[in-house]
DNA sequence: CTTTGTGAAGTCCTTCACAGCC
DNA sequence: GGCTGTGAAGGACTTCACAAAG
């Protein structure tokens, strides 16, 4: 194997293998083809083979790849295996769904920390974790939280993320639909069903 | 302007190009260059022009684009100009997310009926739809919804999607991280956090 | 002078074809 | 026989460079 660097288009499917390679660990399977995987997902075994060449050789010809260790290397590569702290901003709908989503847990996310403005809800507490009032984001600097997760209205995103920003995030997963404006050493994500939805129109016949 | 084939990755774009119209449009701008799009956007802006020469030419050289006229081509292509109607099945803290998010309605989707199988919640009214009991899906035949959206534990996904089918949506939307199984004339998009926390992570300094 | 529209060149990614190994 | 690993070929998308138009 060569280090050649890894492509993007194969960090885009690397989780989607992961999260397949996890379905079927919890069903029980150790070992996997590159056929296998390939009919469970909408990918071509070779683009399967070719992507996990990438980062070393480690599949058994005639078996086919060991599923543990095929999700150690992509944790690896994801850098998800170190657990990675993250603070909740907005605990309404969206964020206790967020709050209750099992993924962040798989995927070596923690969230340590929740924050909203409605004093309703501050000191309420959900999950092991007290809502704190937003007022106080910058306090998660001493938590060694690296990661700040936006779901509050759209007029308030701008200033949870300058708050975020100030209290020394380095990453922010954005649900609200907006753009908003950091450092470009911050990575941003904007999570928007929008674009997913309408996907989901061009390829769907019309009515 | 020949009539090449429209590339996927000019498909993946539009969405993102519809957003950010949308956005300046609210702000009262009528006309866009595709320079200044680009800035709004991690796109450069010769591929911006590429993308919308794909399905005519309607800018003006010096000017840049009519707004309006380029969201309509852009509704055009992904079929968003007429409203299609969605139901919801699973009303908990993602299903209530969901209802309340505004784009939906933007993009021309109609959440015209919303079912879930906790009797405490059937019979309550949210944003004037009434909450159907669950065991009850195969009446939105009658309703001309050819949309629907899983927003159940992923237990009880599989069951959801097989529900829907029977009442002949034709696209699912599915917020459960699980796979679901459906004819192949039917179009599944599965929205997982997961998958862009992880490119989150990728992206992100070490610790 | 600004900005679009587009062939051509360049880059990146996917698929093929098959050698190598279990 | 079955399946991986990979150079090479092929295909798709992006960027360049510049002509054409307001």
């Amino acid at each position: 194997m060569r280090y050649y660097k890894i492509p993007n288009e194969t960090i885009r499917r690397l989780p989607i293998y992961l999260r397949a390679l996890l379905i079927v660990t919890q069903q029980g399977k150790k070992e996997i083809s590159s056929q296998e995987l390939a009919d469970l997902l909408t990918v071509k075994s070779t683009q399967i083979r070719k992507d996990f060449s990438f980062f070393g050789d480690f599949g058994k010809r005639g078996v086919g790849y060991d599923i543990e260790e095929l999700v150690m290397h992509i944790k690896k590569i994801l850098r998800l295996r170190d657990v990675r702290k993250a603070a909740l901003v907005g605990v309404g709908n969206l964020g206790s769904a967020v709050l209750a989503y099992p993924g962040f847990k798989m995927y070596g996310f923690d969230i340590a920390a929740a924050f909203d403005c409605d004093c309703n809800k501050v000191g309420r507490k959900v999950k092991d974790i007290i809502i704190e009032d937003a007022s106080n984001i910058q306090a998660l600097k001493k938590h060694k939280i690296d990661i700040g997760i936006i779901a509050v209205p759209k007029d308030a995103a701008q200033q949870t993320a300058d708050a975020l920003v100030k209290a020394g995030v380095k990453g922010i997963l954005n649900f609200s639909p907006c753009y908003i404006d950091v450092p470009k050493s911050i990575k941003v994500i904007t999570i928007d069903i929008a674009t997913d939805l309408a996907r989901l129109s061009y390829y769907m016949p019309a009515r």
